[in-house]
DNA sequence: GAGACTGTTGGATGATTGTCAAACGGTACG
DNA sequence: CGTACCGTTTGACAATCATCCAACAGTCTC
């Protein structure tokens, strides 16, 4: 059975998403790396390899992912037993205008 | 005698400047209310209650300017017991185009 | 139902961090 | 010179963090 139930993980409201909280989030290489793979825009699961983390043990990006949402910059949908994964883009821009752009004009190539 | 001898303390240059070191530097509560009152401007000396830190001591304070100087967010001219520090506006901007506008932006009142 | 698959949770560990306190080094000024 | 002043350095400590491993929970597919 089981028709996919598309749930989303629980994640801040825009007006509840804190600066410092978003700049902690982003200030460790592997999840500023992780920003500019959601940047694309496409949805990820979390599979180490596709998000060019492949030395990364399992648990360790399931961390990674868990501080990124909670601290409002991803939301995640759970779809069977994967976790798609994209960037809260208009959120982001809503909350903090312009500080995406300039961050990921900022970002080393 | 001692001239004021106006020098200044070792900082990354420009180029040098990385964006991850930029957020580890800014993803700290303290150092983010001090990147508000640097907007300003003005050049501070380190004394906490001028910079609105006034519970920290003043060891924690040289801690905190001494990751922001090496970060390149802020640079420092030592004149006599003094040191005062500015924002490097122009070399931010330079660096990372509309970040410190947006970021500064974006913090709360 | 039995495996295989995707991701989470809990514990363990080593590294980093924010803070204070005490000692120190220059500097200014009686 | 002696004392007060401003900031740095060092050490200590508790807290947080990034990482791995093992075990677990759902989910999909034979």
């Amino acid at each position: 059975m089981s028709e996919a139930e598309n749930e989303w993980l629980p994640q801040p409201d825009v007006e509840d998403i804190e600066l410092v909280k978003v700049l902690q989030a982003l200030a460790d290489p592997v999840r500023l790396s992780l920003l500019k793979v959601y940047a694309t825009g496409e949805r990820f699961s979390c599979a180490p390899d596709a998000l060019g983390i492949a030395h990364l043990h399992k648990s360790t990006v399931s961390h990674h992912m868990k501080i990124m949402r909670e601290a409002g910059l991803t939301s995640t949908r759970a779809v069977g037993r994967n976790r798609y994964v994209q960037l809260r883009r208009d959120d982001l821009d809503a909350r903090f205008p312009g500080l995406l752009d300039s961050l990921l004009k900022s970002l080393p190539d």
